[in-house]
DNA sequence: TATTGTTATACTCTATAACTATA
DNA sequence: TATAGTTATAGAGTATAACAATA
């Protein structure tokens, strides 16, 4: 998957290349008409105006995630936000350090079990939740400019079931 | 991105845990709802399927997708094949490297420009997309399981429409 | 014994910089 | 000067293994 990493870092010399407006349009073959195909182009347009949207928030997509999920289940065990997302828990522990570093949450021993870490916001980590909640309207509509209520709705509904597939 | 890296190499202790069958169902907040979160999930199970269905041919997306276009365009420039497919041309170099050494398809100079490899697919290489084709079959018919055809022409329809949001 | 958080480590994908041989 | 292919390298993301503290 094409994902847009960070910012470009400014170096000291000629880049690889400057991508020159649009990709050639030749003729793709089979790959035209391809469910996995077109998933995944779509999903590279909307990263990509995601890390423009957040990036001076300087927030990536898992981040955001474990915010939003921390803004409605606060006191969460770490372990249980990494399986909701689908991270594991041992790639989840520097995501969380990152977060912690900047003050935007903080580990708690939890009750009842103090090997396990209990996540909350803090008050700035709501304050630029609520920030981050903007960007995030402004960056939904930008992707979802060519559709109207009906086909976006649609499209969420499909979507869900394609992701469903592994638990049929 | 959560992609399905390689079949799990077998070492020589206890791993990290088994997959439990779901993820514990918890309220993720307003990432319900949202375009990329679900774009994001459909894709990852996509991804899950593909590998599955592939790992017998040890075929890879982005190596399918070479192949594809290679089979529509023979004697296609490198740099072409890799700029259609969003991929820098230096990181194509290790991923032809690759499909040459298996013997799938072939550099020649071009003709007009000794600069340019002219790439064409090998009989062996033709052969092993007829059964690429096959399996490609079954994955997709798999994936759009839940739909039927009127919903996954309309799916890959809105797609696209996502897809293209990077030139408005 | 099993689980939580953790560190160490490896592989893949994507990115930039710089080289070469041609043009 | 510019372009095609290439090498070297670095940063994310994701994977496994193993350990300490706790259950």
């Amino acid at each position: 998957m094409t994902k847009p990493h960070r910012k470009p870092r400014r170096h000291n010399a000629a880049p690889d290349r400057p991508a020159p407006g649009e990709p050639p349009r030749l003729d793709l073959g089979f790959l035209n008409g391809l469910l996995g195909y077109m998933l995944r182009r779509a999903q590279l347009a909307v990263y990509q105006d995601f890390f423009r949207t957040f990036a001076d928030a300087n927030v990536r997509p898992a981040q955001l995630a474990v915010l939003a999920i921390l803004e409605r289940n606060p006191g969460l065990k770490q372990t249980a936000i990494a399986t909701a997302l689908g991270i594991k828990r041992t790639n989840f522990v520097g995501l969380i350090d990152g977060l912690e570093g900047r003050g935007l949450l903080e580990r708690r021993v939890a009750d009842h079990d103090r090997r396990s870490s209990a996540l909350h916001l803090t008050d700035e980590g709501r304050a630029l939740l609520r920030r981050l909640k903007r960007m995030l309207d402004v960056h939904e509509r930008r992707i979802a400019a060519g559709l109207d209520d009906a086909e976006r709705r649609q499209l969420l509904a499909l979507l869900e079931r394609i992701a469903d597939i592994s638990r049929a």
